[in-house]
DNA sequence: ACTCGAAAACTACCTAGGTAGTACTAACGC
DNA sequence: GCGTTAGTACTACCTAGGTAGTTTTCGAGT
C-alpha cells in the first residue's frame, strides 16, 4: 500500500517543498517545529507556517493529528513523487522528455568537477549493468 | 554584446515558456503567429496570447517592433538563460546542488534505454576530455 | 477561579500566471 | 466613402503561492 502515487502534476512552491522536506526528515512535527527549523533561512511569521500548512492539508500535501492542543503535521507526499514530478516537468517542458539532452544542459552550463564526473560516470556504469 | 545576461531567477511559467521557444524558433513573430503554432496543443484565444505577450513584454522577457499596424515580436531573453535558471532552480531546491544527486535521481526514477546510458556516457567522457 | 500564554482559526492582501471578453482603431476592399 | 476586419488596448477574473495580523480558545499554573 504505497502513498497514494496519485500521478498528478504535484506543483509545490518554494516554501512548500521546504516545508515537505522538513516533515519528510521527522516523520511528524507541529508547526513551532517547523517555524523553529525554518527560522534561520527566512524570517517568517509563525502564523504564516501555520497557514501554509493548513493551505497545504487542503490541497491533501499533508495531514495532522491533534496531540493535545497541538497539531502534528506529516506528509501524504513522498519525496520520491515531488521530485519524480518537478524533474519530469523541467525535462519535458525544457528538453522535450530527452534525458540525454537534459544531462548535457546540466554538464554544459556549469563546471564540473573531476570527482562528479568520475560519479556521474559510475552511475551510468551502474545503471547499465543494473538494465543489462 | 551578449543579450543581458540578468543573472535573476528567471522564473518564467509554461505558457510563457511555450511562447518563448516559438520565438527561439523564428526570431520574430506576429501575434498570430504565435498563436497559430499554439492552436493545436492548447486551445487559446488570440486575445490570451496577446494579453500573455503584452505581460511578457512588461517584465522585458519579450519586446516588439511594429510593422504596419502588427507587433514583431522577439524573445530579449536567452534559451540558454532560461534553462540554465529552471534546472538550477531544481537541482538547488531538490538536491541540494549536487549534479550528481540530480542525475542519479533522474536515472533512478526512470527507465532509460540502452542507446540513451551510451549517450550519457559519451557525454561524460566528452566532458571529462574537455576538463583535462 | 482566573489570568496568561500558546495554539489554531479566520481574514485579508499582494503577486504572478493564465485566460478571455469588450472596446477602440486603422487599413483595406469595393 | 464606408463598412468589415484584423489588430491592439483595456479591463476583469480566477487560481495558487506566499505572508501575516487579529481573534478566539483552551489548558496550565498560581
Amino acid at each position: 500500500m504505497k502513498p497514494q502515487t496519485r500521478s498528478g502534476s504535484l506543483r509545490v512552491g518554494d516554501l512548500q517543498l521546504r516545508i515537505l522536506q522538513i516533515l519528510w526528515e521527522r516523520k511528524e512535527a507541529a508547526v513551532a517545529a517547523v517555524h523553529e527549523v525554518l527560522k534561520p533561512e527566512r524570517d517568517l511569521a509563525y502564523t504564516t507556517v501555520a497557514t501554509m500548512l493548513r493551505k497545504m492539508e487542503e490541497r491533501s500535501l499533508v495531514a495532522h493529528r491533534e496531540e493535545g492542543r497541538t497539531f502534528l503535521y506529516r506528509a501524504l507526499v513522498a519525496a520520491e513523487q515531488v521530485g519524480r514530478s518537478m524533474t519530469d516537468h523541467v525535462v519535458e517542458r525544457l528538453f522535450e522528455g530527452s534525458l540525454a539532452d537534459a544531462v548535457s544542459h546540466l554538464l554544459r552550463t556549469r563546471d564540473v568537477s573531476r570527482g562528479e564526473l568520475d560519479a556521474l560516470e559510475k552511475l551510468i556504469r551502474d545503471a547499465k549493468r543494473r538494465a543489462k
